[in-house]
DNA sequence: CAAGTTAAAAAACATCCGTTTGACTTTAAT
DNA sequence: ATTAAAGTCAAACGGATGTTTTTTAACTTG
């Protein structure tokens, strides 16, 4: 990527500025008004800008600029709660969600849950916070899943020992689980916490 | 907010998914070409949605149509790592950032970090999270803060008593820290984790 | 000096886009 | 049967928007 000039800069900053306030991105002459310049002068900024790979062109759209590391997020649905302790589920209907970025997701299906307990607490899971599983994956030894034992659910760490499945609290005062009949839902692919007040 | 029709919702869901997917809301003719309709009964269907309170319209601007609750991003530098154990700093270049919803932020000055270290294990923060920290925020008795402490930075449960600041590490096989050079550079807001592999 | 780059402006063109109007059909409720 | 609401369409108007062209000027660089 190539050297940009100051007021090259200060147009991709305005147009990132811009899009981050209105989410749309800015008409050639709404740049222009900002600057107080030509429509012309914006047209070959642009063009500069696009051909040293800072910006994008659609075709001619209205609008119709992009930026090439713009961030995406998609919603979650936050489920319900999972008790990390003993067991526990409570599945509500979908009113609340959290957004995250289309990196981390990648087209996987995912939801969220809230946790409670402390069985994880070792792991840096805490009651109150919010994690994100990716249904349907590969899990290996070591991972952290949400699993349904005899029909509830738990966040616990995944082994499996001659096709025995184990489900271990990283919190040494809860014993580990086993159980003919678990089902592995999916596995942990994001945390997040908000401290409040 | 009243009902909507089914062929509203159909047409709200699009718009968001539009939004979601270009970063920029489609135009009349965009939403009538999806749906096979004329610009007229799109434009019927837009103003009822205004008028339950689902679509907001800026003026006369192309793409010019909002949603009420749409989720806002805003790019928190990750300036450096802090050592949770024992001290250490390493303010580098911010090339690196996350991105936090603003109703998170809220306006407020903020940066990130990453941990390294285990003394805030017991509170949920692992190495290799991220932390969201506020500055010249009002701290008050248990708020787990990041501080400098004799110049060198350090994640601690902040205590004062009798006019003189304890920095506290939730594993107890660190000491609490006290000293007349502490100075508090923010407190958390946010915690994200990322499970990779 | 000559050549190339960057910056800028004005004007004109074609299209895009939001808006409005009037008429028609279907469906459901009274 | 009547009424009301939702859904549909076509057409046209005016302003918004992207595009292109031509001209001018300042600043570097060889």
């Amino acid at each position: 990527m190539k050297e940009l000039t100051d007021k090259q800069k200060k147009v991709l900053q305005f147009i990132n500025d811009f899009h981050a306030d209105n989410a749309m991105m800015p008409t050639v002459r709404e740049i222009a008004a900002y600057f107080k310049l030509s429509i012309g002068s914006v047209q070959q900024h642009l063009k500069a800008l696009q051909s040293k790979g800072c910006l994008i062109k659609r075709g001619s759209l209205s609008r119709g600029i992009d930026l090439p590391n713009r961030q995406n997020f998609s919603p979650v649905a936050v489920l319900g709660t999972v008790h990390a302790g003993t067991f526990l589920e409570q599945v509500e209907d979908a009113n609340d969600y959290v957004y995250i970025n289309t990196n981390v997701t990648r087209n996987r299906k995912c939801f969220a849950l809230k946790v409670k307990g402390d069985s994880m607490e070792p792991s840096g899971i805490v009651e109150g916070d919010t994690i994100v599983v990716s249904q349907g994956e590969r899990v290996y030894n070591g991972d952290i899943v949400v699993a349904l034992v005899d029909g509830e659910s738990a966040v616990k760490m995944f082994y499996k020992e001659r096709d025995r499945i184990f489900l271990k609290s990283s919190n040494p005062k809860y014993p580990a689980i086993t159980s003919d009949n678990i089902e592995i839902v999916g596995k942990l692919i994001y945390l997040v916490r908000e401290y409040k007040g």
